[in-house]
DNA sequence: ATAGGACCTACAGTCGTTGTAGGTTCAAGG
DNA sequence: CCTTGAACCTACAACGACTGTAGGTCCTAT
């Protein structure tokens, strides 16, 4: 049977996330609104599929659901350069890379931190000292989620 | 003077926030309520100054307001053991390394997949391509923000 | 005919803030 | 003393990207 129908079940199976999450892409217009059976229970075909595999995968990669919009219209207008697609996915990696950077010297503090605490009381916990100390770094900011 | 006194505002200042996050640690009872002026606004004091400062630095070490709003209980508790408060920083520690690993992958095929993109239309764009393609890596998963 | 699993809508909750609206208080300058 | 304007007040909505809940309907198999 070439032209396999899905319930929403199986979508969200096959994209690795929640049936809300389907439904919620078709609310905020990422997802087509597919046609209902007489029961009013969504049907969807291949190009459905297709295009939720897409999001979930850029999803996966990390791009956040504007960006994804803007790739799936571009994706959709074969014939324009992909320029634009570069410059997101760029932007992507820039941010990978600066969120990396933070990571490590968080970790690199969080490793000191904990070496200097050899289990005693509170009283004299350096994680603790560390935590509470004014004068310590500020040099972290933002973005280490 | 040895007892100053500070409005929301230096708080917020001095802890590196928005004056709206000083109320809301309040209000979620990380922060003590101050006394007031007679005209309802709020005071703060040196000891007040210094447990924010220590949500603060938490806060950029990443550690979620739940843990944090531990080891603030755990510090208060001088005469105790640290072992909880080594628990909590060492299963930071571990989410940060699992992060990293995981962001790590992420850049790995962010750069293959733009180094395969040489700028010709989306018809061809290798980018579109691999963010379509139904086949590729599902080994990432959460977390990569 | 009925059981129970999958589906439906609508809405609230998550996390850690940040922003807004609409009003009050405070310190300084005229 | 009065006015300006910045800083403060409360209460509530919004962010991003879902996830969960309540209360109901539909579909398929026995």
């Amino acid at each position: 049977m070439p032209f396999r129908e899905y319930a929403i079940g199986e979508m969200a199976r096959a994209g690795g996330c929640k049936v809300q999450t389907v439904r919620y892409y078709e609310k905020i217009g990422l997802l087509a609104e597919p046609r209902r059976t007489a029961g009013n229970q969504r049907i969807y075909d291949q190009s459905h599929m297709d295009r939720l595999a897409f999001i979930r995968h850029s999803r996966e990669m990390g791009f956040p659901l504007p960006a994804i919009r803007e790739l799936l219209e571009l994706a959709d207008d074969r014939s324009r350069s992909c320029a634009r697609v570069d410059l997101i996915a760029q932007a992507r990696l820039e941010e990978v890379e600066s969120r990396i950077q933070r990571l490590r010297a968080l970790k690199g503090e969080l490793v000191r931190m904990i070496e200097m605490c050899r289990g005693g009381r509170i009283e004299h916990c350096r994680i603790i000292e560390v935590l509470a100390d004014h004068s310590h770094a500020r040099c972290l900011a933002k973005g280490h989620r």
